[in-house]
Parts: structure tokens; sequence; C-alpha cells
DNA sequence: AAGTGGTCTAGACCACAAC
DNA sequence: TTGTGGTCTAGACCACTTA
């Protein structure tokens, strides 16, 4: 005869903290039980406790403070900061971002020379390996408070014939006004993705357990629609929406 | 004298095949070493391996097969599947995704009246609680190899005055030809968000842990920007990116 | 000092998959 | 049958926070 085949313990706990947290039993930002209560109300150790929580940690729905207790995250409700997503090209020339968002670079940022990633060939229509321009921050603003990591990536082929030949471009978005002037007529489009965050991307953009980032590649074409340059932003995922005008 | 604060144990195991798979020691696909040796190895037992494995799969970066091992999954490349964002309005009055996907209704769509929860109150610019047309479901594509859950919201607000006061109007994307009819001209905007599903949800997606999803909320507009419709997409986050033009 | 979570041991027994 | 991961116990000791 078939075995019985019962939810184990720490999932028969998840589910209630679960249940409790979506219905608004445990309200948002109020603590739950201790480890040490709900093992013994639930008749089990605290490893098992603790293995219900680590569920819950890692889907976001739990934040832990040490030594004061767990904590519920509010899991629904609008983001607080909806950024839209479209560059605007300016009356002087220059490009800005349509959120106006103004940031800070941690690091003053400086060109380095990569060998295209596959990934990145891949948008960019080259041969993976060829040589790009390539910037990196991590960028701040409202003190701190809005973090985003961003790159820059312009192929050295793109700029055979022009001044930056010998000169490393600037970043963008001033790396779209360069560009127009060599006589590239810009337009832009982004892919966007999703993925948990590497320990280090978590550390710079402070983000919570369980919490993934948003993904944006957004790749500038030229003329044919022969791509030029491709920026990309990793973002916190809490918080936070993007918007499009289709 | 400040304490050692040494890493702990399990960190130092998960740093080090993190560190092996992101650097091809453990390429994707391959299994990693069973949890007996990695015990052995670290001279550790059991549980202080599997928390270090636990921390790698709520990052989606392994993935467990009962009975036969961990393996690696491929944390990088382009997603095998880019879906364009737009709704197109065809010649003869109808509206039709970008991505040509033809999905079908794990089951049929039935209209419900719900109250309008808060966060879809304020992107469609109405009370809380005020009634509206509700269609869910789980689509499936591609012999079920592509799935996303599929809502559509109408405020009955939007519907007095109209044929569809006394009648539930079609789901999106026929409802779009329907309201035109109703001399409303469309235009959308979509809204992009990421967080970890559900347990329900990630079982409708079979999201493999650790996987976030794509949460796009897009919002039809009517006469002087009045929101008239609001469609919903839970996707997957792995293997999938949407495209916008800018 | 008391209460919280963090780390870790040393086992036990079970379920599943492959040989 | 063997090897894998899944579940669980019953503790121990530590680190952090608050009072």
């Amino acid at each position: 005869m078939p075995a019985k085949r019962t939810t184990p313990k720490y999932r028969q706990i998840a589910d209630h903290l679960r249940e409790g947290i979506l219905n608004g039993t445990y309200p948002a930002g109020q603590p739950l039980p201790s480890e040490e209560s709900l093992a013994g109300e639930f008749n089990v150790t605290r490893p098992t406790v603790r293995q219900a929580v680590a569920e819950l940690r890692a889907n976001g729905l739990v934040e832990v403070l040490m030594g004061r207790g767990m904590f519920v995250r509010s899991p629904h409700g609008r983001p607080s900061l909806t950024r839209a997503r479209t560059v605007r090209h300016e009356l002087d020339g220059r490009f800005a971002e349509a959120d106006g968002i103004r940031w800070e670079d941690a690091e003053p940022q400086v060109a380095t020379r990569t060998d295209a990633p596959l990934a990145l060939a891949d948008l960019l229509r080259i041969p993976p390996g060829e040589p790009l321009y390539t910037y990196q921050a991590l960028q701040t603003a409202d003190r701190g408070r809005l973090r985003q990591l961003h790159s820059t990536y312009v192929p050295f082929s793109v700029l055979l014939g022009t001044k930056y030949e010998e000169q490393a471009p600037p970043p963008a978005p001033h790396l779209y006004a360069a560009l127009t002037e060599c006589g590239h007529e810009l337009d832009f489009t982004e892919y966007v993705r999703t993925r948990m965050p590497l320990p280090d991307q978590a550390q710079a953009l402070r983000l919570p357990e369980g919490v993934p980032m948003l993904h944006a590649l957004r790749v500038a074409h030229g003329q044919a629609g022969k791509p030029v340059a491709l920026e990309e932003f990793h973002l916190p995922g809490d918080d936070l929406e993007l918007m499009y005008r289709l």
C-alpha cells in the first residue's frame, strides 16, 4: 500500500505563517512569535522552526533583525518609486532619462577595455571577444536611498574613423550626444529580465534577503538598426517599478 | 579587544561552491559533490553543508533532483525567449500581442465580480473597493512549455451606458476591440515589477527554486488618459526577457 | 540579565533514483 | 543494494539587542 506522504512539519509551520502574513493575522511590520515559542506551539525543535522561517526569508516575506526578532515584510502594495523608461533628446543635443533622477557615482567612472562576453555580444551583434570600452559604477541618488549598478559598453569597431578612436568616449548618457555628433541617429530598445542578486550585488544595492533584482539592458541603435552601444542597469526589485509606454 | 568574527563555515562552503559555479570549475548542468563528500572535505556535518546549499538554491544557482544529486543551474546567458511588449491594433479592428504567441487557457475564463484592491485601484484611478469585472487564467503555449498567469480587470463604472452594462465584456485582448467600439481610443502603459513567487504561483508556472517572477501591469487609457482597463501578467523570470521600444 | 536569533554537532530514520 | 537528498531530534554555545 502507498505510504501516507504527510506534509513535513517545517512546511506546515511555513504555511501557517505565510497564511497569517497574507491574511493579516500577522500584520506587516509586526514581529512574528519567537523561534522558541513557535517550537513549543508546534511541538518541534528549533532547527525545524528555523527551516520553516528560512523558506519565508528566501521568499522575501520575513525579515530578521539580529537579537530583536522576525518581522513581516509588507508583501504587496504599489512600489514607492515608478521610473519612466524613456531617453529624451533635448533641444541642446543632450540626452537625459525621463525620470529626471540625478545620480552620483560612488567612485569616479573609468573607462576600461574588456572583451565582449557572449551575452553582450549577442545584443550588440558583434563577435564574442571583440574589444569594448566599458564603464561600471554603483550610483546613488536621494542621499543614498536610491541605488543602481550601471554599466556602459561601446564596441571599439563603432568608433573607428571618429575622434574617439584614440580617446575614450564618455559614459551614457553623454555618450549618446557624442555618438550623435559622429553622425548616428539613435533609437533605443530595452530588455528587462530578473534574477536573484549575487552577494556583492545584494550588498551594493542594500537588498534584503529574498528580494530579486530587475535587470535592464538598453541597446542604442544607429543607422540601419545597427547596435552601437549598450547600457546595463541592475535595480532593486523591492519598492521599484519600471514604466513603459507601448 | 574585538572578537575575531570569523565567517561561518556554512558561508565558506557556499562561497566556495558559488565561486566554482561562476568561474566554471563546476560547469552548468553538472552535478556538485554530494553532501556527504562536501561534509568530509570541509570537516563539518551534513546539516552544515545543507545550510550552505540552501543559500545557493534560494539564489537559483543550484537545482536539486531528489535521489540524484545537486546540479548547477546555468546562471547567465541570453534568455531563450524575448517577448516584444506592444499591443498591435490590426486593420480589422482587433488587438493582438506583438509577440504572436497563441495562448491556451488551462480552464475556460469566467468573469467574476471583485472589489478593487488598493494596488489596482491606484493604477485604475478609482476608489478602492469599486466593483470590477475580473478574469483570471493560467495560460500555456508551445505545448505547455510557455506559461503565464493572466488577469483582466475592467471597472463597472467604465461600462456604464454601454451594451456591457448588463453583459460581461470579453477578456483582453478582445476587450480592447469592444472598448474601441464603445468609442474609446486606446493607448497603453506597462509597469514592470519583480518578486519571488508564492508556492501556488511557483507551481502553476513550474518555477524552480530561487527563480523570481516578472510582474507586468498593462493599463489601457481611453479619452483624456483615463484608465479603462488593466491586464496583469505573472511571468517566469528564468529564460524570459521583455522587450520595449523607447 | 533576559530574550532574541546564529552557528554547529552527531547522530537517526526515511524517500527516491539508479544500478 | 547503494547512494543520493529530505526530515527531525536534542541539545550546545555564541552574538546581538534591549532593558
